[in-house]
DNA sequence: CAAGATTGAGAACTCAATCTTC
DNA sequence: GAAGATTGAGTTCTCAATCTTG
């Protein structure tokens, strides 16, 4: 109803008092650091972003090995764009092809390649012992399942689509 | 000492079991979602990057309103390279202003114009309230104490220099 | 030569606009 | 008209190369 505002329209915020500031600054200093970390792992070992790798790897999971953008954007955690950009780029250089829905033709499929398989089995060692060494050899497995649970609450109120994936433990 | 490599050298790598999965998938997910959603605030609400922000929040907090390069660089978590070009965007608008040390000339000094300073205080208490909804109002007081904690465990196996900084309450 | 900082090229991301199909 | 997806312009980020000073 704002009534009696400030000239800007601006209530005094909530600022953060000591204890939060100790916790905030850690975290978020932690949230700017871990993803560039494995980004820059990836880069430098497989030539691949993180998102791209994330996209690969979810799709080397799916049935077929193939998903709707719309279905691997959300899993992938990025936007349409994003992810059509990303793809253009796995596409050109032969990890994933597009392809058309012959029931719906306002979806696309995207399809991991069998290069593009490759790569990812390539990739993955390298990646999951850069999280070991990263994260997990860091903290405790009760640590790390409480680290997921703040994580789920957190992903709650941003309003967060579904979960993402992981490559796990594969058959040889 | 390598005996007995496979021909891809790559020894099997310890994959991350069912429990490790259910935590790493959120935690991972939150690390990507999180960042994104703060930027576009300050974007959208400020035409402020997050990096940009942080960079100057720092600045706003220092002594005379100035660091050198190197010290900024450290502090907002970003490369020296990163943090240059973004002050040469702070600078074309004014924010921001460089200038050589007197007693070292490898030095480079940024400080914080008047009008950056106010352009800080009128973005803050958004973003503050930001990050309030998304994260804060999430979760309890303990429970950001211990996300605080593991986050303080996870960077110092990164590596990482030295603490960011936050705007506390100022004066009027 | 190492530290501090910058630059330019290339890649990636965001945002708004667009196109097509249901 | 809304869903699914793409495009292009503009901005930002990374990486390697460079420049200057101690």
């Amino acid at each position: 109803v704002d009534h009696n505002a400030t000239p800007t329209a601006e209530h005094e915020p909530r600022w953060l008092d000591d204890a939060e500031l100790d916790a905030w600054i850690p975290f978020s200093a932690m949230l700017m650091a871990l993803p560039s970390a494995l980004d820059t792992q990836l880069k430098r070992d497989a030539d691949l972003s993180l998102f791209g790798y994330m996209a690969m790897a979810g799709l080397s999971e799916a049935p077929g090995r193939r998903l709707a953008m719309s279905e691997l954007a959300v899993l992938a955690n990025g936007s349409p764009s994003r992810l059509s950009h990303a793809v253009s780029s796995l596409e050109r250089r032969g990890w994933v092809r597009r392809s058309p829905c012959p029931s719906n033709a306002r979806i696309t499929y995207a399809t991991l390649t069998d290069a593009g398989y490759e790569k990812i089995l390539a990739t993955a060692p390298a990646h999951v012992e850069t999280v070991r060494r990263l994260v997990l050899d860091s903290i405790t497995p009760h640590q790390l399942h409480t680290l997921g649970a703040l994580s789920e609450q957190i992903l709650a109120t941003l309003g967060h689509p579904g979960a993402a994936l992981w490559p796990r433990k594969r058959a040889e």
